[in-house]
DNA sequence: TTGTAGGCGTTATCAA
DNA sequence: TTGATAACGCCTACAA
């Protein structure tokens, strides 16, 4: 900077309000200073910046596992989004461990973070203390439930009561439910198991625990699992609501290789719509959950709060709390409406 | 600090001895210091620190799209590595974008950037000046090639040789090519082409035009298109070796929706061999690229860069080019081998 | 509209 | 083994 201001010809805080875009500068002095900028391939030093400003420019996303879809494509849009706001993004996959999740809030690094974006998993109400950090916070998800943060919920028990009730519409009556953690109350498990039973109930069917298959994982191979030991042990059902798009993917997969037709046999209803879901054979009916909203949202509250503005122009600071509406993309797996069903609801 | 350097009763040169582990603090001093740092909850100020000594710890990892599993898992990966050698990782996907791509080398973030790993898309040969940064730069993948930046590359030749030579070992004589971008030479969909035609040419097939189709992406809807357009045009074929998995996943699904049967018709084969290729219906024959070596040698070159040490122990500092070694994962989207085929081979 | 001085929190140098 | 002091490069206040 010094050699640029030399160069040029002005002094140093000339040099700096031309790069800062300092309105009072005269387009003479203006152009001196961006030669010499171009001459001599200067860039601003982000660290000696930080170092004045107290802002890093980054936030980190701290999720679970960047190789299921559901987070990857969240990844990808909060990404996108930090770049409209100019904040750059790192990507913290805690990888099921609470320790993992520990760190991402309390390790060394947060230290070059402006925020965090957070989707907790193994963190539970009781650590609510965990929660208390220096830099903004915004939740994501389910899951941790306390009103000192801001949160940008999804849809859980709503969407697994439609999917619920969809595959009622169908005609399917005895419908088993993929991917349930039994004991947990407030993650996304609990609360689309949730959707699942009030669903029944609305329904007029009995909840029947032989058609519950728990999972503590969601991938592929864990919904081949869980199906599979329901056709073990002879459970009838025609119809299937897996808590999310690779269980349901994992379950379609054991029930062909059983001989057995989707949706001919057993219906399947997913939940995230992930992008493969539309490649399956055959392809998945499932619950989009809105993600765009999530990562614009999110991402705009916490650059609100790092700005120190009230999110989302509400006009007070208070923490905001959003559910982001979720939808029915219905494809192959699944029948189409029955007209006895739909005259039921 | 300073607060910490009064509370203690030492300097404060001191404390950043302890916080750096310097040897040569008495143990009772380390113990106040300690103590002091904990009592206050400090923690490094990593913007200061980062002024002082010009490293950010932080690396970029460049690459098209964060939702083609591939890219998902690679990043997972690398982001892995990173933690392992204290190295932070902001992922950027260029969106398949030149533009993006000049941008993540030569944008204003990359002054607070130790580093980039690049996995090149739309860059090509001429556009050698581009990689002349000022941070230490690793390429990963194919495509540029210059012998002046350090480059972990995949086996796109051989892997795709093996695919193609192993459909034929099943009986395929007609074998069709999914993902080929016409014009382009040194990308991976070029270097795969060029193994697919150099497996027909051993095995002595006739290279037939219109056995191949053409996909600029290489996303599951492409593969969808690219099948039936063959499909269409009634083209013959026994085989199909699809240029990366998710093709391959757009392939299965569109012959299947003909009435046609994977591999009974039709065999199918991959390449990447991504988390899902297994999970397919059928379950996905492809090619193991070996995503995990690219992830270790690649992060430890750049780290070894950083630090100005010869790259992976060599005596010599000259850019390193290493290949990772692919192999065949078989499943059940290919028949299995004929014994005459295998007599052939 | 432009220039000068000071300090942000570290680490490096060198002296004690 | 420890301490004082000077940078690192920038931005804010204030003065010119």
């Amino acid at each position: 900077m010094r050699e640029v201001a030399a160069r040029a010809g002005v002094s140093i805080k000339t040099v700096s309000n031309v790069v800062n875009h300092y309105q009072f500068v005269s387009d003479a002095t203006r152009d001196k200073v961006e030669d010499a900028i171009h001459d001599l391939g200067y860039v601003v030093n982000a660290s000696a910046r930080t170092l004045r400003t107290g802002h890093t420019g980054i936030i980190a996303l701290v999720i679970p596992d960047l190789q299921i879809p559901y987070f990857a494509q969240l990844s990808s849009l909060v990404i996108e989004e930090g770049k409209r706001l100019s904040l750059h993004v790192i990507v913290e996959p805690t990888l099921y461990s609470r320790e993992g999740e520990i760190q991402a809030l309390h390790g060394s690094q947060i230290s070059m973070l402006d925020g965090i974006i957070f989707s907790p998993l193994e963190l539970s109400g009781d650590d609510v203390d965990q929660l208390d950090i220096d830099v903004p916070l915004v939740l994501i998800g389910e899951r941790i439930f306390t009103d000192n943060v801001d949160h940008i919920a999804t849809e859980n028990v709503e969407g697994a009561k439609r999917a619920t009730t969809y595959l009622f519409q169908t005609g399917c009556r005895r419908i088993a439910v993929l991917g349930v953690h039994p004991g947990e109350d407030v993650g996304s498990a609990a609360l689309r198991f949730r959707g699942y039973r009030e669903a029944l109930e609305e329904m007029g069917l009995a909840f029947d625990p032989k058609l519950v298959a728990p999972a503590d994982r969601w991938h592929r191979i864990d919904g081949v699992n869980a199906m599979n030991l329901l056709l073990d042990q002879g459970v009838e059902m025609d119809g299937v609501v897996a808590l999310n798009d690779m269980l349901a993917s994992g379950a379609s997969h054991a029930i062909q290789m059983r001989g057995l037709a989707v949706p001919g046999d057993i219906s399947i209803i997913g939940f995230d719509n992930s992008e493969d879901s539309q490649y399956l054979s055959p392809a998945l009916t499932t619950i989009a959950p809105g993600l765009e909203a999530v990562a614009r949202l999110s991402m705009r509250v916490l650059k609100d709060r790092i700005d120190g503005n009230h999110p989302l122009d509400e006009p007070d600071g208070r923490p905001i709390f959003r559910k982001v509406s979720s939808s029915l993309v219905v494809r192959a797996s699944t029948k189409p409406p029955t007209h006895a069903a739909g005259q039921l609801c």
